[in-house]
DNA sequence: CGCATTAGGTAATACGCATTAACGGGAGAG
DNA sequence: CTCTCCCGTTAATGCGTATTACCTAATGCG
């Protein structure tokens, strides 16, 4: 009697010249599979050497000559992680707009996940409303990676604890210390602004005020916080009158306000950087029309790097943000998390720039 | 009698809250592995209408709450799609180097894809040596998406080939008619130089010339023979002596030569556009070292975009290549290999630019 | 020479999902 | 009431690799 047909996946039509399998190999070798699998997949630790030096060139003439390439899919399968680290922004990962863009870090992330041996995924995500549309279950699309990093300041915190509490590992570019038990890696924008301040105290300023936006992001908040630092660091008041914060410096900021300061003895101005840059460009237009000379009479120094369409301009005194070195950071913290390590150091440090805006205070000449 | 351990792979160490799977969803739903398979994997054809709408509800619901979903690794080892798209190029695709930077297909490749319904897979490829480094088997791990756009110049013909052998879905992106049954997408050089050429005519230049780099890419052999088409379109002789090749304009291309030139009666120039852009610098100094006037005196035209560093100097006449654009040809055209579809134009025209540099030829007057 | 050990290799799984033959139950037919 | 037939669902497989318990022959040791 004919056998009975059990279920099961059809097989497949042994279509034209399939690739070669480790199945293939290991019979033109004369061994098993699993042997053709030892010597493919040397293990870093010495104990792959069981396989004899003889058994192992057979298997590996036999891989050549048959042309033999590993399927990823069955490899990353076995191996129980996909070896993916997926990217998701909350806008296009790669906008129009190159003032919104998180190129920069990604030139780090890049870098960072080749060197670890993790391929990326970018997840067209809230972008077009293509593949995840919105929808609040847009986000689980990233699981398919081993874990994800996010970028952007509009993160939908229901979803991301939901992955986070699902023992997702999730790293957040950016700092992020509200939403609890979220992994994040940050610049150290206190010690820097620490520092550009500790700058302008030496050089003999002793009034500086600090242009910020009326924004609660974390990275304006460091700013000032480090502000404040460095002013009492070296022995200058300190006080909510040195801090001015609008919501729209170039309109707020005007010529007039600027020599009132002046007058007041302010010597030394220092501005937030943010996407838009305004504060920096309020600053600096105030201080054009109010005709005062830049370091001569007032110094200047940006707290971030200038805005791309001031590129053509000299380099203010400040400081740069790391940023491919923070997208390498996100990287490594996101593979730590994955491989269930212990959490590097989540701050990047930023380094001081000098720069021909800032010089010794200079005791103004009344004006009429 | 404790019942023998059988050989085989440890099972999983039920980590923390592991990914859930599909066996995970069809306890919650009270179903089978199979069942909730049938319905999150739904069939073109009417036939996955077997599953009734109560319990497809179920499952959906049990799936979405516990966040499923499907790993690509095990879906394409069952033949299946996973709705990745791969992105290999062969420097990194985000260089520090912004020269080289694929960027602006990047941006048309994302919204296409994320219009489709795909999702990215960057393959940090040749970049840093790191995950995929050398070795025969570098491009093999784009295996793990449906689909791969390959980007850049150096492509590794063996492998590539190998990859449309087996059938696995590439596109190049930029033409690649040596690499018999390779698809591709690039932009219509031809036709955007014929117009340039056209224009320049029209305004009333009888003698114009083509500078070349000494390279090989169909986008500059393109380019000569849409300057050639044009030439003979217009009625004007063409030949190889319109054509100046070198394989360092910035040298070779001295004013002399460009006197020589008018001299000849010579009126406008065209430049193709290259990475380094080259030739196109070695026109403009010569120009500028000559002492003649554009347009007044010559007209000049770039056939492409100018290089970043010259943003500042007006747009020269000539014609943009519509990179964001190209990017979503290329993904459309791999969506289409994807589903086994017909594949869709593979050119991308290129618009004409109108420029402040080139107008009427001047009938120049003697010099001393 | 008997037994423990080592070297070299193999058979049997597991990984997560798609597929399909088979199965159980209810409806309709006879 | 029994027999088909249709529906909805499930059990059993396959995909290609990695891993591991176990087996066999050769070797070491007293």
């Amino acid at each position: 009697m004919e056998p009975r047909k059990r279920p099961g996946r059809a097989p497949a039509p042994a279509g034209r010249t399939a690739r070669p399998r480790q199945a293939e190999v290991a019979r033109l070798a004369g061994v098993s599979q699993a042997t053709v699998s030892l010597v493919l997949s040397p293990k870093p630790d010495g104990k792959g050497r069981i396989i004899s030096e003889e058994t192992r060139r057979r298997v590996l003439e036999a891989a050549r000559s048959l042309g033999y390439v590993p399927d990823p899919a069955a490899r990353r399968l076995a191996a129980a992680r996909n070896n993916l680290l997926g990217v998701f922004s909350f806008t296009a990962t790669f906008p129009t707009d190159v003032q919104h863009s998180y190129y920069p870090f990604l030139v780090g992330v890049e870098r960072e996940a080749a060197a670890l041996g993790y391929d990326l995924v970018l997840f067209t995500g809230s972008s077009t409303g293509g593949a995840g549309a919105a929808g609040p279950d847009a986000l689980s699309r990233v699981r398919l990676a081993d874990g994800c990093l996010f970028i952007g300041r509009h993160t939908p915190r229901t979803e991301l604890k939901r992955l986070v509490e699902d023992g997702f590992p999730v790293v957040h570019l950016g700092r992020r210390e509200e939403l609890e038990g979220v992994a994040w890696v940050g610049a150290g924008y206190v010690e820097a602004t620490r520092d550009v301040v500790g700058h302008l105290a030496e050089l003999g300023h002793r009034r500086i005020v600090l242009v910020r936006e009326d924004d609660d992001a974390p990275a304006s908040a460091d700013r000032q916080r480090g502000f404040l630092e460095g002013l009492e660091a070296a022995g200058l008041p300190s006080g909510p009158a040195t801090v001015f914060r609008s919501a729209d410096p170039q309109r707020d900021l005007t010529p007039e306000r600027l020599r009132a300061w002046a007058d007041e003895g302010v010597t030394a101005f220092v501005a937030e950087e943010t996407d838009t840059g305004a504060a920096w460009r309020g600053l600096l237009s105030a201080v054009r029309e109010a005709g005062l000379d830049c370091p001569a009479e007032v110094s200047l120094a940006l707290l971030g790097s200038p805005p791309a369409d001031l590129a053509s301009e000299p380099v203010p005194t400040g400081f740069d943000i790391p940023r491919p070195q923070l997208g390498a950071a996100a990287v490594r913290l996101l593979a730590a998390l994955v491989a269930g390590e212990e959490a590097p150091e989540p701050l990047v440090g930023c380094v001081f720039r000098p720069g021909p805006t800032t010089g010794p205070p200079h005791a103004r000449t009344e004006r009429p």
